[in-house]
DNA sequence: TTGCAAAATGAGTGATTACTCACTCTATAT
DNA sequence: ATATAGAGTGAGTAATCACTCATTTTGCAA
């Protein structure tokens, strides 16, 4: 439990942009806000610029458009979600120390990926809301996730399954399984019933048990 | 395998509502295809009466508002999820000649959500969209699944529990990871990766296998 | 203090929005 | 044939939209 450093670095989210002005940041912010309450086509620039304190001139002095604005959130939001696996040697890292279990990796990334939620609920509300609108970039989503994340992820299943910690069953369904549960639970947990009273290191504690019993041999 | 009829009875979902007229159902069904594609906010009262071949009057002819015409859509639809569960004594009914099993009852569900799914998949793709922005509707949405589907489903997973069939788990834990993973198939299925190739009859069976290797004792 | 470029401004632009209303068309009853 | 009611129309309305640009303010080097 103690020596997970191979994933823990490999899963760091904690780099932030910076090379924004001031005003520049507080237009970003103001914006997440918005689109996040009211969707992009909801949302209008003008009250963008008035909750960022500035003038709606100044918004597209910074921005070209709207929609550069909205990219501007999504694009590197999009770059955090893929970061951890892209790593070049991802599966061989966690395998590196002949030592991880299937049990030791759902753990790790189930609790790295509740931190990546916790800290960014409301872009990623307008990634899974605007991705269904706007085909490039739902596009540039599911070819960064086939050619880095599933790749690997697949590359990983198979080592757990060559180790016989767990089933036979096609490693696409294994995949969509252990996916849909952990994005499942983030869902419920931050976007529909945030305010629920929720004992959060039970409830990751039992999926992470219900997905092991479901999968392993 | 044969003697379901208990559960299919209670889960048709195969009523339609009339009484509209003809151009309603043309306003109504343009409407459909705008807001998918487009969202509630990005859609315009000209496009969709453009689209149904109707004067822009006529739309307001019928539906007060612009809001009006997607609560048509939405509610009856709300309506639809929740009605399966709503019959007086759903849960005795499963268990009515104490035959079924949870394998059994596991798979009707399934195979009834994926027709459910596979007829109304525009119309619940607007659902999912715009509950985010309009409180009021996923307040009656919450509202209706917590006293109607919840409730009973919450009996029936006890009685399972009772009959040794699963495991211990808090049965809200066990409904959650029933819910997440028959909602993310479909909503991978249908609304994320349609277009791709999919051998639905396996697909349904490794997801009913997996539930149950995960939650059975 | 002055000079000056970059940053910020907000009134102005034409396009588009949801919605209205005075009017016409159509179907049925007599 | 005529009257009547409601369905259908589409030009018109004020509001709002994303975006522009001539002008002012600001920060800083000389």
């Amino acid at each position: 439990m103690t020596d997970e450093q191979w994933i823990k670095d490999i899963l760091s989210t904690d780099d932030e942009d910076v090379k924004l002005s001031e005003k520049q940041i507080k237009i970003v912010e103001a914006a997440i806000q918005v689109f996040s309450e009211k969707g992009f086509s909801g949302a209008s620039t003008s009250e963008i610029a008035k909750k960022a304190g500035v003038a709606e001139g100044t918004v597209f002095r910074h921005f070209k458009t709207k929609k550069e604005l909205l990219l501007s959130i999504v694009t590197p939001t999009l770059a955090k979600i893929v970061a951890p696996f892209i790593a070049k040697d991802f599966v061989n890292s966690v395998f590196k120390d002949d030592y991880a279990s299937f049990e030791d990796f759902l753990k790790v990334l189930i609790k790295n990926r509740f931190e990546f939620m916790k800290k960014r609920a409301p872009v990623i509300k307008i990634f899974l809301q605007e991705i269904a609108f706007h085909p490039e970039i739902k596009e540039e989503y599911i070819d960064a996730l086939t050619t880095h994340v599933k790749v690997r992820v697949f590359q990983l299943v198979e080592r757990f399954k060559d180790k016989n910690e767990i089933k036979e069953y096609p490693t696409e369904t294994i995949i969509r399984f252990m996916t849909t549960t952990v994005v499942g639970f983030l869902i419920a947990r931050f976007l529909i019933l945030p305010n629920n009273e929720w004992d959060d290191d039970k409830e990751i504690e039992d999926t992470i048990e219900l997905l092991l019993y479901g999968l392993k041999k």
